[in-house]
DNA sequence: ACCTGAACACCGTTCAAGT
DNA sequence: ACCTGAACACCGTTCAAGT
Protein backbone atom coordinates (compact mmCIF):
# COMPACT_ATOMS: atom_id res chain seq x y z
CA UNK A 1 0.00 0.00 0.00
CA UNK A 2 3.06 2.11 0.09
CA UNK A 3 4.87 3.88 -2.89
CA UNK A 4 6.95 1.62 -3.44
CA UNK A 5 4.64 -0.48 -5.66
CA UNK A 6 5.95 0.28 -8.92
CA UNK A 7 8.89 -1.87 -10.10
CA UNK A 8 11.87 -0.61 -10.82
CA UNK A 9 13.44 -0.83 -13.60
CA UNK A 10 16.11 -3.20 -12.63
CA UNK A 11 15.80 -6.50 -10.55
CA UNK A 12 17.43 -6.53 -7.08
CA UNK A 13 20.39 -8.04 -8.55
CA UNK A 14 23.27 -6.44 -10.61
CA UNK A 15 22.45 -3.43 -11.67
CA UNK A 16 23.86 -1.69 -15.24
CA UNK A 17 26.56 1.20 -14.54
CA UNK A 18 25.29 4.95 -14.16
CA UNK A 19 25.07 6.86 -17.17
CA UNK A 20 23.05 10.31 -18.90
CA UNK A 21 21.40 7.78 -21.07
CA UNK A 22 20.43 5.27 -18.94
CA UNK A 23 19.25 7.41 -16.44
CA UNK A 24 17.14 9.46 -18.80
CA UNK A 25 15.55 6.32 -20.28
CA UNK A 26 14.34 5.13 -16.83
CA UNK A 27 12.90 8.91 -16.13
CA UNK A 28 11.26 8.10 -19.28
CA UNK A 29 9.59 5.13 -18.12
CA UNK A 30 8.31 6.58 -14.54
CA UNK A 31 7.05 9.40 -16.01
CA UNK A 32 5.17 7.60 -18.84
CA UNK A 33 3.18 5.73 -15.65
CA UNK A 34 3.05 8.38 -13.30
CA UNK A 35 3.34 11.94 -14.70
CA UNK A 36 6.01 14.39 -15.05
CA UNK A 37 5.51 16.00 -12.05
CA UNK A 38 5.60 13.03 -9.44
CA UNK A 39 9.23 12.57 -10.43
CA UNK A 40 11.34 12.49 -8.30
CA UNK A 41 15.16 12.54 -8.24
CA UNK A 42 14.61 10.09 -4.75
CA UNK A 43 12.59 7.88 -6.13
CA UNK A 44 14.36 7.99 -9.88
CA UNK A 45 17.63 6.88 -8.04
CA UNK A 46 15.98 4.10 -5.95
CA UNK A 47 14.24 2.98 -9.71
CA UNK A 48 18.05 2.75 -10.39
CA UNK A 49 19.46 0.83 -7.30
CA UNK A 50 21.50 3.82 -6.23
CA UNK A 51 21.22 7.19 -4.08
CA UNK A 52 19.43 10.18 -5.35
CA UNK A 53 22.87 11.90 -5.18
CA UNK A 54 24.61 9.76 -7.56
CA UNK A 55 22.50 11.17 -9.96
CA UNK A 56 24.19 14.35 -10.41
CA UNK A 57 27.03 13.07 -11.02
CA UNK A 58 25.62 12.73 -14.43
CA UNK A 59 23.13 14.94 -14.99
CA UNK A 60 22.89 18.95 -13.73
CA UNK A 61 19.81 18.94 -11.69
CA UNK A 62 16.40 17.96 -12.61
CA UNK A 63 15.97 20.49 -14.78
CA UNK A 64 18.57 19.25 -17.00
CA UNK A 65 16.99 15.98 -16.15
CA UNK A 66 13.75 17.14 -17.78
CA UNK A 67 15.15 19.13 -20.39
CA UNK A 68 17.27 16.02 -21.29
CA UNK A 69 14.21 13.85 -21.66
CA UNK A 70 12.64 16.25 -23.65
CA UNK A 71 15.85 16.43 -25.82
CA UNK A 72 16.07 12.73 -26.66
CA UNK A 73 12.28 12.14 -27.24
CA UNK A 74 12.14 14.80 -29.65
CA UNK A 75 15.78 13.31 -31.39
CA UNK A 76 13.49 10.51 -31.82
CA UNK A 77 11.64 11.57 -34.52
CA UNK A 78 12.38 11.34 -38.05
CA UNK A 79 12.52 13.46 -40.90
CA UNK A 80 12.66 10.94 -43.69
CA UNK A 81 11.96 7.27 -43.32
CA UNK A 82 14.71 4.73 -42.58
CA UNK A 83 15.72 2.13 -45.21
CA UNK A 84 12.96 0.08 -45.98
CA UNK A 85 10.48 2.85 -46.62
CA UNK A 86 11.52 5.06 -49.42
CA UNK A 87 11.82 8.29 -49.21
CA UNK A 88 8.73 10.21 -50.02
CA UNK A 89 9.74 12.73 -53.08
CA UNK A 90 6.95 15.28 -52.80
CA UNK A 91 6.87 17.82 -50.29
CA UNK A 92 3.39 16.42 -48.92
CA UNK A 93 4.57 13.18 -48.67
CA UNK A 94 7.06 14.53 -46.66
CA UNK A 95 4.67 16.39 -44.54
CA UNK A 96 2.44 13.24 -43.83
CA UNK A 97 5.56 10.81 -43.04
CA UNK A 98 6.69 13.83 -40.01
CA UNK A 99 3.23 14.39 -39.11
CA UNK A 100 2.53 10.93 -38.03
CA UNK A 101 6.11 10.17 -37.06
CA UNK A 102 5.19 13.41 -34.00
CA UNK A 103 1.89 11.96 -33.48
CA UNK A 104 3.23 8.31 -32.73
CA UNK A 105 5.92 10.22 -30.10
CA UNK A 106 2.30 11.95 -28.79
CA UNK A 107 0.47 8.97 -28.24
CA UNK A 108 3.34 6.69 -26.89
CA UNK A 109 3.76 9.40 -24.11
CA UNK A 110 1.04 11.21 -23.85
CA UNK A 111 1.83 12.15 -19.84
CA UNK A 112 5.43 13.78 -21.39
CA UNK A 113 3.93 15.62 -23.98
CA UNK A 114 3.04 18.22 -22.78
CA UNK A 115 6.62 18.70 -21.00
CA UNK A 116 7.74 18.58 -24.78
CA UNK A 117 5.10 21.13 -25.36
CA UNK A 118 5.35 23.58 -23.16
CA UNK A 119 8.89 24.10 -22.46
CA UNK A 120 11.37 27.03 -23.37
CA UNK A 121 13.51 26.05 -26.53
CA UNK A 122 17.22 26.14 -26.63
CA UNK A 123 16.33 29.79 -28.77
CA UNK A 124 13.05 31.65 -29.54
CA UNK A 125 12.64 30.63 -33.21
CA UNK A 126 12.56 27.14 -32.09
CA UNK A 127 9.13 25.96 -31.74
CA UNK A 128 7.96 22.91 -30.32
CA UNK A 129 7.39 19.76 -30.98
CA UNK A 130 10.40 20.17 -33.49
CA UNK A 131 12.45 21.83 -31.45
CA UNK A 132 15.90 20.08 -31.79
CA UNK A 133 18.81 21.51 -33.78
CA UNK A 134 19.30 18.50 -35.87
CA UNK A 135 15.55 17.46 -36.45
CA UNK A 136 14.64 21.16 -37.67
CA UNK A 137 17.77 21.10 -39.64
CA UNK A 138 16.59 17.88 -41.51
CA UNK A 139 13.01 19.18 -41.83
CA UNK A 140 14.23 22.10 -44.00
CA UNK A 141 16.77 20.77 -45.80
CA UNK A 142 14.15 18.07 -46.84
CA UNK A 143 11.29 20.92 -47.64
CA UNK A 144 14.55 22.65 -49.97
CA UNK A 145 15.09 19.49 -51.40
CA UNK A 146 11.80 19.02 -52.55
CA UNK A 147 11.47 22.26 -54.41
CA UNK A 148 10.87 25.02 -51.01
CA UNK A 149 12.40 28.40 -51.50
CA UNK A 150 14.10 29.09 -47.65
CA UNK A 151 11.29 31.57 -47.38
CA UNK A 152 8.28 29.00 -48.28
CA UNK A 153 10.56 26.25 -46.06
CA UNK A 154 10.83 28.64 -42.99
CA UNK A 155 6.80 29.70 -43.45
CA UNK A 156 6.29 25.69 -43.47
CA UNK A 157 7.98 25.36 -40.48
CA UNK A 158 5.71 27.58 -38.36
CA UNK A 159 2.72 26.53 -40.03
CA UNK A 160 3.39 23.15 -39.11
CA UNK A 161 4.41 22.92 -36.02
CA UNK A 162 1.42 25.00 -35.20
CA UNK A 163 -0.85 22.44 -36.61
CA UNK A 164 1.10 19.83 -34.86
CA UNK A 165 0.97 21.35 -31.21
CA UNK A 166 -2.29 21.84 -31.14
CA UNK A 167 -3.85 18.73 -32.50
CA UNK A 168 -1.35 17.10 -30.27
CA UNK A 169 -1.66 17.98 -27.01
CA UNK A 170 -4.68 18.02 -27.00
CA UNK A 171 -4.83 14.49 -28.34
CA UNK A 172 -2.35 13.36 -25.70
CA UNK A 173 -4.18 15.21 -22.83
CA UNK A 174 -7.25 12.60 -23.84
CA UNK A 175 -5.03 9.88 -23.40
CA UNK A 176 -3.02 11.32 -20.59
CA UNK A 177 -6.40 11.93 -18.83
CA UNK A 178 -6.46 8.07 -18.05
CA UNK A 179 -3.08 7.37 -16.66
CA UNK A 180 -2.04 10.57 -14.95
CA UNK A 181 -3.74 10.62 -11.48
CA UNK A 182 -5.43 13.84 -10.59
CA UNK A 183 -6.14 13.71 -7.06
CA UNK A 184 -9.42 14.13 -5.96
CA UNK A 185 -10.55 16.77 -3.22
CA UNK A 186 -12.81 14.25 -1.54
CA UNK A 187 -15.55 14.94 0.49
CA UNK A 188 -18.63 16.50 -0.73
CA UNK A 189 -21.38 15.82 2.32
CA UNK A 190 -24.08 13.62 0.66
CA UNK A 191 -22.43 11.27 -1.92
CA UNK A 192 -26.34 10.57 -3.60
CA UNK A 193 -25.74 10.41 -6.84
CA UNK A 194 -24.09 7.84 -7.85
CA UNK A 195 -23.03 8.84 -11.18
CA UNK A 196 -20.46 6.71 -13.05
CA UNK A 197 -17.45 8.15 -13.74
CA UNK A 198 -18.31 11.16 -15.19
CA UNK A 199 -19.48 13.16 -11.83
CA UNK A 200 -20.47 16.75 -13.76
CA UNK A 201 -23.05 18.96 -13.09
CA UNK A 202 -24.86 20.30 -16.43
CA UNK A 203 -27.47 21.72 -14.46
CA UNK A 204 -27.33 24.89 -15.40
CA UNK A 205 -25.76 24.42 -18.95
CA UNK A 206 -28.83 22.33 -20.53
CA UNK A 207 -27.20 23.03 -24.12
CA UNK A 208 -23.82 21.79 -23.18
CA UNK A 209 -26.01 18.58 -21.84
CA UNK A 210 -27.75 18.12 -25.22
CA UNK A 211 -24.25 18.45 -27.42
CA UNK A 212 -22.21 15.96 -24.80
CA UNK A 213 -23.08 13.00 -27.03
CA UNK A 214 -22.05 14.86 -30.08
CA UNK A 215 -18.78 16.45 -28.30
CA UNK A 216 -17.13 12.79 -26.88
CA UNK A 217 -18.33 10.86 -29.86
CA UNK A 218 -15.67 11.65 -32.74
CA UNK A 219 -13.19 10.00 -34.79
CA UNK A 220 -9.74 10.73 -33.49
CA UNK A 221 -7.90 9.30 -36.45
CA UNK A 222 -10.12 11.13 -39.18
CA UNK A 223 -10.32 14.44 -37.84
CA UNK A 224 -6.37 14.23 -37.65
CA UNK A 225 -6.47 13.03 -41.69
CA UNK A 226 -8.40 15.55 -42.40
CA UNK A 227 -6.88 18.57 -40.68
CA UNK A 228 -3.58 17.67 -42.04
CA UNK A 229 -5.23 17.50 -45.85
CA UNK A 230 -6.46 20.80 -44.91
CA UNK A 231 -2.96 22.11 -44.20
CA UNK A 232 -1.43 20.61 -47.24
CA UNK A 233 -4.10 22.08 -49.48
CA UNK A 234 -3.79 25.41 -47.95
CA UNK A 235 0.36 25.19 -48.23
CA UNK A 236 -0.15 24.07 -51.93
CA UNK A 237 -2.48 27.00 -52.33
CA UNK A 238 0.03 29.18 -51.15
CA UNK A 239 2.71 28.02 -53.04
CA UNK A 240 1.38 28.23 -56.22
CA UNK A 241 0.49 31.81 -55.84
CA UNK B 1 19.45 40.76 -2.65
CA UNK B 2 17.35 38.15 -0.91
CA UNK B 3 14.26 37.17 -2.89
CA UNK B 4 11.45 38.89 -1.32
CA UNK B 5 12.20 41.98 -3.69
CA UNK B 6 8.83 41.59 -5.79
CA UNK B 7 6.59 44.33 -4.11
CA UNK B 8 4.14 42.52 -2.30
CA UNK B 9 0.34 43.51 -3.63
CA UNK B 10 -0.93 45.42 -0.44
CA UNK B 11 1.13 48.02 0.61
CA UNK B 12 2.71 47.39 4.43
CA UNK B 13 -0.80 49.61 6.00
CA UNK B 14 -4.01 47.77 6.22
CA UNK B 15 -4.84 44.58 4.10
CA UNK B 16 -8.28 43.39 2.62
CA UNK B 17 -10.13 40.63 4.46
CA UNK B 18 -9.16 37.62 3.12
CA UNK B 19 -11.17 35.69 0.23
CA UNK B 20 -10.96 33.06 -2.30
CA UNK B 21 -10.71 35.70 -5.05
CA UNK B 22 -8.57 37.81 -4.09
CA UNK B 23 -6.13 35.36 -3.11
CA UNK B 24 -6.58 34.21 -6.77
CA UNK B 25 -6.36 37.58 -8.33
CA UNK B 26 -3.09 38.07 -6.28
CA UNK B 27 -1.69 35.13 -7.54
CA UNK B 28 -2.48 35.64 -10.75
CA UNK B 29 0.23 38.76 -10.52
CA UNK B 30 2.86 36.36 -9.03
CA UNK B 31 2.69 34.37 -11.63
CA UNK B 32 2.73 36.86 -14.39
CA UNK B 33 5.98 38.07 -13.13
CA UNK B 34 7.70 35.40 -12.01
CA UNK B 35 5.97 31.75 -13.62
CA UNK B 36 4.10 29.66 -12.52
CA UNK B 37 6.52 26.77 -10.70
CA UNK B 38 8.00 29.53 -8.46
CA UNK B 39 4.74 30.27 -6.62
CA UNK B 40 4.86 29.33 -2.98
CA UNK B 41 2.17 28.86 -0.89
CA UNK B 42 4.50 31.04 1.45
CA UNK B 43 5.24 33.44 -0.57
CA UNK B 44 1.93 33.81 -1.88
CA UNK B 45 0.89 34.37 1.88
CA UNK B 46 3.40 36.41 2.17
CA UNK B 47 2.20 39.05 -0.79
CA UNK B 48 -1.02 38.82 1.22
CA UNK B 49 0.25 39.68 4.45
CA UNK B 50 -0.66 36.67 6.04
CA UNK B 51 0.94 33.27 6.97
CA UNK B 52 0.69 30.32 4.65
CA UNK B 53 -2.08 28.42 6.48
CA UNK B 54 -4.24 30.20 6.45
CA UNK B 55 -5.03 30.52 2.45
CA UNK B 56 -6.17 26.36 3.13
CA UNK B 57 -9.41 28.10 4.77
CA UNK B 58 -10.40 29.56 1.34
CA UNK B 59 -8.20 27.61 -1.12
CA UNK B 60 -8.19 23.50 -1.05
CA UNK B 61 -4.21 23.60 -1.37
CA UNK B 62 -2.43 24.08 -4.39
CA UNK B 63 -4.02 22.17 -6.97
CA UNK B 64 -6.75 23.61 -6.26
CA UNK B 65 -5.07 27.01 -6.33
CA UNK B 66 -3.53 26.35 -9.94
CA UNK B 67 -7.43 25.17 -10.78
CA UNK B 68 -8.77 28.24 -9.45
CA UNK B 69 -6.80 30.85 -11.39
CA UNK B 70 -7.27 28.19 -14.40
CA UNK B 71 -11.10 28.59 -14.38
CA UNK B 72 -11.30 32.47 -13.65
CA UNK B 73 -9.03 33.63 -16.31
CA UNK B 74 -10.58 31.39 -18.77
CA UNK B 75 -14.18 32.69 -17.75
CA UNK B 76 -12.52 35.94 -18.67
CA UNK B 77 -12.88 34.75 -22.54
CA UNK B 78 -16.14 36.60 -23.70
CA UNK B 79 -18.23 34.62 -26.52
CA UNK B 80 -19.72 37.44 -27.31
CA UNK B 81 -18.85 40.92 -27.37
CA UNK B 82 -20.45 43.63 -24.78
CA UNK B 83 -22.89 46.39 -25.09
CA UNK B 84 -20.84 49.18 -27.30
CA UNK B 85 -20.09 46.31 -29.78
CA UNK B 86 -23.04 44.78 -31.67
CA UNK B 87 -22.95 40.78 -31.78
CA UNK B 88 -21.62 39.44 -34.79
CA UNK B 89 -24.36 38.19 -37.08
CA UNK B 90 -22.64 35.63 -39.09
CA UNK B 91 -20.33 32.64 -37.84
CA UNK B 92 -17.30 34.17 -39.28
CA UNK B 93 -17.37 37.62 -37.10
CA UNK B 94 -18.04 35.29 -34.07
CA UNK B 95 -15.29 32.77 -34.36
CA UNK B 96 -12.94 36.16 -35.29
CA UNK B 97 -14.08 37.45 -32.12
CA UNK B 98 -14.02 34.75 -29.69
CA UNK B 99 -10.23 33.91 -31.60
CA UNK B 100 -9.25 37.38 -30.69
CA UNK B 101 -10.38 37.18 -27.13
CA UNK B 102 -8.29 34.38 -26.42
CA UNK B 103 -5.57 35.75 -27.99
CA UNK B 104 -5.68 38.64 -25.68
CA UNK B 105 -5.87 36.59 -22.85
CA UNK B 106 -2.81 34.61 -23.84
CA UNK B 107 -0.80 37.59 -24.62
CA UNK B 108 -1.44 39.42 -21.52
CA UNK B 109 -0.85 35.80 -19.14
CA UNK B 110 2.46 34.27 -21.51
CA UNK B 111 3.27 32.40 -18.50
CA UNK B 112 0.02 31.27 -17.26
CA UNK B 113 -1.15 30.44 -20.74
CA UNK B 114 1.04 26.88 -21.19
CA UNK B 115 -1.15 25.79 -17.58
CA UNK B 116 -4.52 26.41 -19.27
CA UNK B 117 -3.32 24.66 -22.09
CA UNK B 118 -1.80 21.95 -20.02
CA UNK B 119 -3.99 20.99 -17.24
CA UNK B 120 -7.07 18.29 -17.61
CA UNK B 121 -10.11 19.90 -17.91
CA UNK B 122 -13.19 18.80 -15.87
CA UNK B 123 -13.77 16.20 -18.66
CA UNK B 124 -12.39 14.75 -21.82
CA UNK B 125 -13.98 16.19 -23.95
CA UNK B 126 -13.45 19.42 -22.54
CA UNK B 127 -10.39 21.38 -24.67
CA UNK B 128 -8.28 24.04 -23.76
CA UNK B 129 -8.48 26.74 -24.02
CA UNK B 130 -11.99 26.59 -24.00
CA UNK B 131 -12.25 24.66 -21.28
CA UNK B 132 -14.69 25.91 -18.59
CA UNK B 133 -18.39 24.88 -19.20
CA UNK B 134 -19.81 28.31 -18.88
CA UNK B 135 -17.70 29.39 -21.81
CA UNK B 136 -18.23 26.24 -23.85
CA UNK B 137 -22.06 26.34 -23.35
CA UNK B 138 -21.75 29.99 -24.47
CA UNK B 139 -19.87 29.19 -27.51
CA UNK B 140 -22.00 26.10 -29.22
CA UNK B 141 -25.37 28.34 -28.42
CA UNK B 142 -23.73 31.11 -30.10
CA UNK B 143 -22.65 28.95 -33.25
CA UNK B 144 -26.21 27.30 -33.18
CA UNK B 145 -27.96 30.82 -33.30
CA UNK B 146 -26.04 31.57 -36.17
CA UNK B 147 -27.47 28.20 -38.06
CA UNK B 148 -25.12 25.91 -37.52
CA UNK B 149 -26.39 22.17 -37.32
CA UNK B 150 -25.51 20.84 -33.93
CA UNK B 151 -23.14 18.34 -35.42
CA UNK B 152 -21.71 20.79 -37.33
CA UNK B 153 -21.30 23.26 -34.07
CA UNK B 154 -19.45 20.19 -31.96
CA UNK B 155 -16.83 19.67 -35.33
CA UNK B 156 -16.17 23.68 -35.06
CA UNK B 157 -15.76 23.75 -31.31
CA UNK B 158 -12.91 20.78 -31.96
CA UNK B 159 -11.15 22.36 -35.01
CA UNK B 160 -11.16 26.01 -33.53
CA UNK B 161 -9.58 24.67 -30.10
CA UNK B 162 -7.42 22.91 -31.91
CA UNK B 163 -6.01 25.98 -33.97
CA UNK B 164 -6.03 28.08 -30.24
CA UNK B 165 -4.14 25.87 -28.98
CA UNK B 166 -1.62 25.43 -31.39
CA UNK B 167 -0.85 29.21 -32.30
CA UNK B 168 -1.40 30.88 -29.10
CA UNK B 169 0.39 27.93 -26.97
CA UNK B 170 3.15 29.10 -29.52
CA UNK B 171 2.64 32.67 -29.26
CA UNK B 172 3.08 33.00 -25.51
CA UNK B 173 5.93 31.00 -25.37
CA UNK B 174 7.78 33.51 -27.24
CA UNK B 175 6.80 36.31 -24.89
CA UNK B 176 6.54 34.42 -21.86
CA UNK B 177 10.70 33.24 -22.81
CA UNK B 178 11.78 36.99 -21.87
CA UNK B 179 9.86 36.77 -18.57
CA UNK B 180 10.22 33.84 -17.04
CA UNK B 181 13.56 33.15 -16.01
CA UNK B 182 15.43 30.00 -17.01
CA UNK B 183 18.40 29.13 -14.91
CA UNK B 184 21.52 28.62 -16.89
CA UNK B 185 23.31 25.64 -15.82
CA UNK B 186 26.58 28.04 -15.61
CA UNK B 187 30.70 26.86 -16.37
CA UNK B 188 31.50 26.05 -19.87
CA UNK B 189 35.46 25.92 -19.34
CA UNK B 190 36.43 28.65 -21.59
CA UNK B 191 34.00 31.71 -21.45
CA UNK B 192 35.81 32.94 -24.82
CA UNK B 193 33.37 34.06 -27.36
CA UNK B 194 30.95 36.70 -26.61
CA UNK B 195 28.07 36.06 -28.64
CA UNK B 196 25.67 38.50 -27.61
CA UNK B 197 22.10 37.10 -25.70
CA UNK B 198 21.82 34.06 -27.91
CA UNK B 199 25.16 31.56 -27.25
CA UNK B 200 24.03 28.63 -29.73
CA UNK B 201 26.30 26.44 -31.34
CA UNK B 202 25.30 26.14 -35.12
CA UNK B 203 28.39 25.48 -36.44
CA UNK B 204 27.16 21.47 -37.05
CA UNK B 205 23.98 22.88 -38.60
CA UNK B 206 24.48 25.09 -41.63
CA UNK B 207 21.36 25.17 -43.30
CA UNK B 208 20.32 26.40 -39.72
CA UNK B 209 22.96 29.05 -39.07
CA UNK B 210 21.53 30.13 -42.97
CA UNK B 211 17.96 29.81 -42.03
CA UNK B 212 18.12 31.38 -38.42
CA UNK B 213 16.83 35.22 -39.90
CA UNK B 214 14.49 33.46 -41.73
CA UNK B 215 12.62 32.00 -38.48
CA UNK B 216 12.52 34.64 -36.61
CA UNK B 217 11.53 37.32 -39.03
CA UNK B 218 7.76 37.16 -39.00
CA UNK B 219 4.73 39.24 -38.42
CA UNK B 220 3.02 36.96 -35.83
CA UNK B 221 0.10 39.15 -35.98
CA UNK B 222 -0.41 38.95 -39.41
CA UNK B 223 0.41 35.07 -39.63
CA UNK B 224 -2.32 34.58 -36.79
CA UNK B 225 -4.58 36.54 -38.89
CA UNK B 226 -3.75 34.30 -42.28
CA UNK B 227 -3.94 31.22 -39.97
CA UNK B 228 -7.98 32.18 -38.86
CA UNK B 229 -8.58 33.32 -42.40
CA UNK B 230 -8.06 29.55 -43.85
CA UNK B 231 -9.61 28.40 -41.03
CA UNK B 232 -12.94 29.96 -41.87
CA UNK B 233 -12.11 29.48 -45.45
CA UNK B 234 -11.94 25.36 -44.66
CA UNK B 235 -15.43 25.66 -42.57
CA UNK B 236 -17.20 27.46 -45.22
CA UNK B 237 -15.96 24.75 -47.47
CA UNK B 238 -17.26 22.00 -45.33
CA UNK B 239 -20.57 23.38 -44.46
CA UNK B 240 -21.36 24.35 -47.87
CA UNK B 241 -20.98 20.23 -48.85
C1' DA C 1 36.11 7.74 -10.49
C1' DC C 2 32.07 7.04 -8.63
C1' DC C 3 28.90 6.68 -4.95
C1' DT C 4 27.20 7.66 0.02
C1' DG C 5 25.78 10.01 4.61
C1' DA C 6 24.60 13.66 6.66
C1' DA C 7 23.06 18.01 6.43
C1' DC C 8 20.82 22.49 4.63
C1' DA C 9 17.24 25.21 3.05
C1' DC C 10 13.40 24.81 1.42
C1' DC C 11 8.43 22.77 0.14
C1' DG C 12 2.98 21.58 0.98
C1' DT C 13 0.05 20.43 4.50
C1' DT C 14 -2.07 19.12 9.35
C1' DC C 15 -3.87 20.40 13.50
C1' DA C 16 -4.34 22.04 17.99
C1' DA C 17 -4.22 26.41 19.89
C1' DG C 18 -5.02 31.18 20.08
C1' DT C 19 -8.00 35.61 19.38
C1' DA D 1 -14.77 32.61 12.23
C1' DC D 2 -10.50 33.25 10.99
C1' DC D 3 -5.67 33.16 11.60
C1' DT D 4 -1.13 31.38 13.81
C1' DG D 5 2.82 28.29 15.68
C1' DA D 6 4.78 24.40 15.64
C1' DA D 7 5.43 20.28 13.61
C1' DC D 8 5.52 16.43 9.94
C1' DA D 9 6.88 14.33 5.89
C1' DC D 10 8.65 15.34 2.21
C1' DC D 11 11.61 17.94 -1.62
C1' DG D 12 16.26 19.36 -4.48
C1' DT D 13 20.87 20.05 -3.73
C1' DT D 14 25.79 20.57 -1.40
C1' DC D 15 29.82 18.64 0.09
C1' DA D 16 33.06 16.25 2.66
C1' DA D 17 33.94 11.58 3.24
C1' DG D 18 34.31 6.95 1.93
C1' DT D 19 35.70 2.97 -1.43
Amino acid sequence: MENDELAPHQPTSRRQPLSRDLILRVAIDLMDRQGVQQLTMRQLGQALGVEAMALYHHVNGREDLLEGVVDLLVNEIRIEPGAPTPAPDGWQGLLQWVAHSVRDLAVQHPNIFPLIATRHPAAPWLRPPLRSLRVVDEFLQALVARGFTRAQAARTYRVFTSFLLGHLLLESATLGAETSPVEEPLDEGDADVPNQDEELDLKEFPTLAEFRPLLQAHDTDQEFEQALEALLNRLDLEMSQ
